[in-house]
DNA sequence: AATGCTCTTGCGAATTATTTGCAATAAGAA
DNA sequence: TTCTTATTGCAAATAATTCGCAAGAGCATT
């Protein structure tokens, strides 16, 4: 039982740790709990999570270290409606959500003809988009 | 120099009564802000905008007063990147927004297009949209 | 116009999510 | 191992919004 890291955390440290960002125990277990979630996790879900394998993470570190993730664009920063933000790893493609207000579940998907859309739209106006924010909030259709 | 009042708000102000909601001065001042508002303004600046006409209202009370009208539909929030809310009357139709990232202006947009392939993807999901966000951040194209 | 029931208000305290100051701790270069 | 300095945990500070409560004010009724 080694404690080989996934090649994606590996590379990540590389990364950090070529820009001068120190590896500590906290950030490695950050990154892991990220790595190995799915979902959409809010902070206090990040530190539950990574404190399973380092129990010393604190909430505080938790915020520090995702701030610089999101800084470096290693993580997104998501807020959907309702309270917190919530991280992925930007390690996938681009994509927008779709919320399910019943569940809270979160879907993921991509629309190519949306994305040119904006990017119409947006060039119309004068301007070049940077960032941008596509949310569905929905309800299960139901065959009654 | 009389005291009569826009017939949008002598609209509101029927409505709201019809539904047992009092008309207070405060009320009144708040709509009176929003209505006047050709922005998207925070609660602290309505609170500072109505108390140009009612110089009794607390910022208690403009957040109380637009829960009540964000409830009935009357007013939208709006969660852009940043800090904090920022209300405008839903008295037009539904329009998306660009955020200028240097100067902070919010720009109106429409696109049956985008909103069509909304519901689209929405539909192939499984889901029935029951609101949605779209917020482009751009900067202004210069020509350099 | 006066009455009274009930909703609404202002104020300050409470909440929630996130950030920050600071002294103790630990990375990583030498 | 030593040394420098970034990082951490903790608690206190912020920022936006909500809430409890006693005082005040709509408005239906007389
Ligand atoms: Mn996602
Ligand atoms: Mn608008
Ligand atoms: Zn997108
Ligand atoms: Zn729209």
């Amino acid at each position: 039982m080694s404690d080989a890291e996934s090649p994606l955390i590996d590379d990540l440290e590389h990364e950090l740790r070529a820009e001068g960002v120190r590896i500590t125990r906290q950030r490695v277990a950050i990154l892991s709990a990220l790595a190995n979630s799915g979902d959409h996790p809010s902070a206090e879900e990040i530190l539950e999570r990574s404190r399973k394998q380092d129990s010393s993470v604190s909430l505080a570190t938790v915020y520090r270290t995702l701030s610089i993730l999101v800084d470096r664009g290693t993580v997104l920063r998501n807020e959907f409606d309702g309270t917190g933000a919530r991280f992925e790893l930007a390690n996938k493609p681009h994509h927008d959500h779709l919320i399910d207000v019943d569940t809270g579940d979160v879907i993921e998907f991509t629309s190519p003809r949306i994305e040119e859309l904006q990017a119409e739209i947006a060039r119309e106006l004068g301007y070049d988009i940077v960032d941008h924010r596509l949310e569905l909030y929905g309800k299960l259709r139901t065959r009654d």
